[in-house]
DNA sequence: GTATCATATAAACATAGGTTTATATGATAT
DNA sequence: ATATCATATAAACCTATGTTTATATGATAC
């Protein structure tokens, strides 16, 4: 009962379902999701804390950054995954997905000031 | 997205969960579940209510009283309220199954006052 | 070593959600 | 009609959860 209601708990929530959403399209560091969800870095790990404690994401150490991924637990989570990322509508997320690649292409004022060399992104 | 999270918030919550496993054995009134869960009548409302809005329930007026049955409106709502009985371990809800039992049943002061014409429960 | 960077964590604060208390509604019984 | 019953609803209250602000940690760069 207490692990299921962790597990609802975590998916109640919309900046969750969207940090969910953004996983799906692989491995991100905490500095890509904030940059793509736009919101303080502190409010983020909040988010991904949640959902690393519902056993649906899990996190990789490399360096300064702390990598997240989806990997549930068990089935059940698995298929809670899917289908978050199923329902969601991908209208719902072009504004995040586009701040995400605009972020990893490096540009905006940060890119075009220091392309070489620039350690704000990871990997 | 907002569908999917008013369902998500209604399985994140206890007492909702609850219900949600007595209401497996069938249609139940407010009264059997306030007796059942031992909790105030409000607050048994106030639950039947966000399962109702989150599409995981329906009810049925009859006479003086609401009948409330499991009835999700799609396949992943149905989903979802299966693996909530599926999960829930009985041992967990033993309490108030025989609560509800009890109350059925008209054991306790009550049913041995007025066993006949005893309106306190329907049907 | 010091400086800087990415992330985590803690405390203060704000908001959402659940609970209680009181009352309203709408039905049956008398 | 009045009384009573089952449920719903609203307001005040309380608690849980999310957010901000500030600081800590642990790593790399210099």
């Amino acid at each position: 009962m207490e692990d299921l209601l962790v597990v609802f708990k975590a998916l109640a929530e919309e900046t969750r379902l969207r940090i969910i959403k953004l996983l799906e399209g692989g491995e991100l560091c905490v500095c890509d999701l904030v940059a793509a969800l736009d919101m303080s870095q502190p409010k983020i790990s909040f988010h991904l804390n949640a959902l690393k404690e519902a056993g649906l994401i899990k996190d990789r150490k490399q360096g300064k950054w702390t990598h997240y991924r989806i990997e549930a637990d068990d089935m059940f989570r698995r298929m809670l995954v899917l289908s978050v990322t199923e329902k969601i509508d991908t209208k719902f997320m072009a504004g995040d997905l586009s701040r995400l690649n605009d972020f990893i292409h490096g540009k905006g004022t940060r890119g075009k000031v220091v392309p070489l060399n620039d350690k704000k992104r990871c990997c």
